[in-house]
DNA sequence: ACGGTTCTTTGATCCATATCAAGCAATGGC
DNA sequence: GCCATTGCTTGATATGGATCAAAGAACCGT
């Protein structure tokens, strides 16, 4: 019963966007995740409590539904949030990347399920131990506050969105939206990478695969857009 | 130059909904808002740092862009949020009712307009102070937190609802909607009164007035619902 | 009570996007 | 390197809800 190399199948490095395992004082996302409200020694306690895993493509990370064990911050790669109907019909509510949270819950179940898209890395928060933590470094809380104050207003512009925008207006906002934040994690603004499929990209708009690559086809032939290799 | 009966405009009361102004302590929906997590000598502490008023019907309580100074708490009446598109089109965000806040902004300003549709009464507190409170009271801090999560879990409810029901799925669920808050709120499951009008429920589930229209009819002549006054 | 305004309903028609249906290109397993 | 699978694009057609139009119904100020 050997104990050698634990966990190597979920820590084996998948994909440069993956990191390997790395202190949180060297953590790649430090300053836009949660942590970014602790100093050095601080974070020595976050450290103790954390459980860093890696998921595969399509794995899912948490279902609507299950008990809300944990609170999860995205470290690399690229998550999507996703809401189902009974017949199937899906609502992807988030596609999230380094420095994003997940995994909120008031009612003690999640409100939706996780699924890697790319590669991902991923920092686990057990919620008592979190909970306490809370407690102890107030800083922190306020923190947490303020980053969900941005999903709801981020939440809020999805609603407008989805609601009163056509296609066309819905393509474009969604691609400024990530060029936007691919800047906060220091990559360029243009070119993007786009790492979620036409489908899902339906599923966040509120459109079919078909629309969206019509759309895509728009803008591209209107010069808007060009399409690199195929993300 | 007299000061008799200050505010009298804004303090009469307008409708059996909006209270006269009251001490925190007898405030008829303490136990649903902010103001739960504090005993009653901690509410003297928030009494003294709010600012009550009234607000009749059409009339704006902040603009989408404004300075956010305050935080709000709705004590009676029904308040929407709202975001516009340059050329008019319109999202309700919300809809708001006794127990409900409104007001969080990360940016520094509001990032939709709330605007009263009935008579209503509104508790108001200067984001500075209130601010400071919150860290004197880290109960009332985690309670603020965990009104804004179930902000957040209702906005992707919302989403699901904009980006994949059919019409009638989405009256559907607006109305099953407003029935549980009103349980909340101690009043019946059924009858529900709905304050708002055609078009501001079309706004709020992106779809028309006219729309709206024809599914309450549809409803009504299934014999799924029952119109009682036109409320 | 009355006339104007605003809101709601209903009807006719249109259109943006969904649906249905192939073909084509990229990807991955062996 | 090849076949199978999956994802993307494009075309033809259908449709749910939008738009345009106008007639009631409720509300409001006088």
């Amino acid at each position: 019963m050997s104990i050698s190399r634990p966990f190597a199948a979920d820590n084996r490095q998948l994909d440069p966007a993956v990191q390997p395992m790395h202190p949180c004082g060297a953590c790649p996302v430090r300053s836009l995740s949660i942590c970014a409200a602790l100093d050095d020694h601080e974070l020595d306690h976050l450290a103790e409590i954390v459980i860093p895993k890696n998921h595969a493509p399509h794995q899912t990370i948490f279902a609507e539904g299950d008990e809300a064990t944990d609170l999860f911050n995205v470290t690399g790669g690229t998550v999507m949030l996703y809401k189902l109907l009974a017949d199937g019909r899906r609502q992807i509510t988030g596609f999230l990347f380094g420095g994003d949270f997940m995994g909120l819950s008031v009612s003690g179940t999640y409100a939706y399920s996780a699924e890697a898209i790319t590669p991902v890395s991923i920092c686990r928060f057990p919620r008592k131990r979190m909970e306490q933590m809370l407690d102890d470094f107030p800083k922190m809380q306020r923190r947490l506050f303020s980053m969900a104050s941005n999903e709801l207003a981020s939440a809020q512009d999805q609603m407008l969105l989805l609601g009163r925008k056509t296609a066309k207006e819905k393509l474009a906002s969604f691609l400024l939206n990530l060029s936007r934040r691919a800047v906060r994690r220091g990559q360029p603004d243009n070119p993007i990478t786009v790492p979620m499929g036409r489908a899902d990209i339906g599923d966040y708009l509120g459109l079919t695969t078909e629309t969206v690559s019509r759309t895509v086809t728009q803008l591209k032939t209107a010069s808007i857009i060009r399409l690199l290799d195929g993300h």
